[in-house]
DNA sequence: CACGATTCTTAGCTTAGCTAATAAGCTTGG
DNA sequence: CCAAGCTTATTAGCTAAGCTAAGAATCGTG
């Protein structure tokens, strides 16, 4: 539809805009030595799940299996994240955070988040229901 | 407030996991030889404004200086962009779009925005209100 | 059991972003 | 009026994020 396609558009616009601002400012607000957005996101995944293959961490972050590789090094080589190997599928490794990980996890998770919890404090009630809201409608848009 | 830094915490979570997915999905859309998003996002700066100099826009960009003149050389490259001295000040210098800039502008920026654009035309009106209300909230965050 | 598919990793590339350092030009206080 | 100090832009050099292509190992199946 003609207006609903306008609005579409415009909307991308907007948005597009909108993310890559408030991606870059967050981004900004990591000390150094601090885990980076992209490692801070893989542990919280790995969190929640437990534990997963390359493969399956790969498609939940939306990125190429050779992008996690990576990101999975980082994480290993400070101790957080440990692979093992799968016990049936010789091909296959079993990605799981480690005690350390998992204590590093919370700490660098509340730093990371500061600044940003800060700035949504200063808004009113129902300004962060629409982000909240917004936040979902986002996601579900993510996984398309 | 306790009740409001939790909200705000656990939104900060949320909100940050969104932008950073939607970020990842938008840039996938992007198809060979067409500007990058930070590319794209200085060109519309400029667009805007008419003019800046690196200063300038490497505020507006909320991006360090060093960053813009590596954007804005790419940008150059491709003859969208045309540097000219400063008529008083020797040590600025102007940046503004040229005619072909402002020709392909239109074009890439639709491309860029189509993938998005499909995804927000197939929800309601309720929920695009939702994001439009959103993005500016995120601007008007990413500014401070 | 050989061949195709899957999994992970390596290699190699581009882009985005940063800080530190440089060069040039501006501005101002003595 | 000029030296000292600030501002602007760029360069150099780094890390990280992301990609594709290509490899090695393993799995599964006809």
């Amino acid at each position: 539809m003609a207006t609903e396609q306008g609005t579409a558009d415009e909307l991308a616009r907007t948005l597009r805009d909108a993310i890559l601002r408030l991606n870059r400012r967050v981004r900004q607000t990591r000390a150094v030595g601090e885990l980076t957005f992209s490692q801070l996101s893989a542990l919280t995944s790995l969190q929640l799940a437990g534990a997963l293959t390359p493969r399956e961490l790969a498609d939940v972050e939306r990125v190429q299996p050779p992008t996690m590789t990576k990101i999975v090094g980082k994480l290993e080589e400070r101790g957080l994240v440990v692979r093992t190997p799968h016990p049936t599928d010789g091909r296959q490794v079993i990605l799981a955070p480690t005690e350390q990980g998992r204590e590093m996890y919370a700490q660098f998770e509340k730093v990371r988040n500061e600044w940003l919890a800060e700035q949504l404090a200063g808004l009113s009630d129902s300004e962060r229901d629409v982000l909240l809201r917004a936040a979902q409608i986002m996601q579900q848009v993510a996984r398309a």
